[in-house]
DNA sequence: CGCCCGAGAATCCTATAGGATCTATCCAAG
DNA sequence: CTTGGATAGATCCTATAGGATTCTCGGGCG
């Protein structure tokens, strides 16, 4: 009945073996430790994780629908380069087609949803006190920095969920990944916390409104601002 | 140095065999044949296409992103269920999303795109020229009316490619799947040849005319229209 | 000194084997 | 007749092996 004692397998419990290996690789990717181009060998991966190379493979197909690998064949997967500025863009226009169309359909707000809203706002705010309160004293906290950007895509993450469409989310989770390696490059330094926190707010209260039209605007406006100040940290400083 | 005589694999050639496989099952599932819930046996495919079950498995991690299929660990894959009404509802909905915001980024349109746009029009008209015909003589033509979906999907695209936005057409792909189930279930007679095409031309007469609005609206018009018409169809008849 | 090339190693890709789990059938008991 | 359980078969999942391709590096030639 019993093949090995639970709990002492190398590096990966016993269930799901294939998507335990997908998150591993996952969080490993957007921890943001690899050099884009690095080589990402499937025996060399197996051996690291202790299983076989068939669920790493199986893995690797499912991380290259997140854009975060590139594939070429018989010539094994790489970590995807770095988002170009064209790239960056052209996301951008997704990421405010995605949220202002989920706005207008969660619109006007239902008391569950304000609910929900306040409730990740004020974490996320709560989360960027600790971080400039880190930043003043002159450390950055990579675990703190991670909570915050948690934080801030939860937050967007509420609206998008509220406006009852599994496509819609089924696209934000694909554009998922690329997002976070765009925080990560355009904004390595978190400089617009308090931009950000308040800017939610604005949105929170459009919400709060009951109109349609706030809400919309007001997460545009959010958006908008976002991508002039990654912009603005592109060029410099 | 050579292991075997080219063209004589049983069922596939030897390049990319989990490209092939996918492709394979791919078309297998949409041309609509099997019912849903239908199991589909790892092993049992692998013996029909005589390989081995390794790139099937890569194959089936690939379609489980499409939403064709349905995974359950341990259990196996099925054929994923038909669409629901909410289903259906949201698919348009998302649909729209992208179609509109597309147009509107296409839009004015470059001399390129509506050269474009002309002969994709011209095709979907002579398709379904063809599709009438065959219809009048009360026959119906599978490959016909797989031309005719095909050549509407290719109209749309024209717009889509040329928003000029990656991850617009990425979103596309992932939807595609699913939209051409819909026209399978809710619009399994053709039934509104006509008036496809007309809108269409619609729309290439608001590109045409250099506006930005126009195209959009034209579009939404026309969605709006096969919205209606696919739940007057659902209702009977 | 630079460029080409060929042998060795590493890696990917596919195939096969075996353990674990689920499904279906059959039989007995209520 | 229905229901419960057990056994046999099929299937999934993981592991291992071997052929095919690509990368690397050292030697020879222009």
């Amino acid at each position: 009945m019993s093949a090995s004692t639970p709990g002492l397998r190398g590096g990966i419990e016993r269930r799901g073996l294939r998507d335990h290996v997908y998150e591993r690789i996952l969080e490993l990717l957007l921890s943001g430790g690899l050099e884009p181009g690095t080589r990402l060998g499937i025996d060399t991966i197996a051996r690291d994780l202790d299983v076989s190379p068939t669920p790493v493979r199986e893995a690797m197909v499912q991380l290259e629908r997140t854009g975060l690998v590139t594939r070429e064949a018989l010539k094994g997967y790489r970590v995807a380069p770095p988002l170009a500025a064209d790239q960056l863009a052209e996301l951008f226009d997704a990421r405010l087609m995605l949220e202002t169309t989920a706005a207008r359909m969660a619109a006007p707000a239902t008391p569950d949803m304000l609910a929900d809203l306040r409730s990740a706002h004020a974490r996320h705010a709560a989360a960027g006190e600790r971080v400039a309160a880190a930043l003043a004293q002159g450390r950055v906290d990579p675990s703190l920095t991670a909570e915050y950007f948690a934080a801030d895509t939860e937050f967007h993450d509420v609206v998008l969920h509220h406006a009852r469409n599994r496509y819609l989310v089924q696209m934000s989770e694909t554009l998922g990944a690329q997002v976070h390696r765009m925080r990560q490059t355009a904004l390595q330094g978190v400089p617009d916390v308090e931009e950000a926190v308040a800017e939610h707010g604005g949105v929170v209260d459009a919400f709060a409104s009951g109109g349609v039209d706030e809400p919309v605007a007001a997460l545009r406006r959010h958006l908008d601002n976002v991508r002039e100040r990654s912009l603005r940290f592109e060029r410099g400083a």
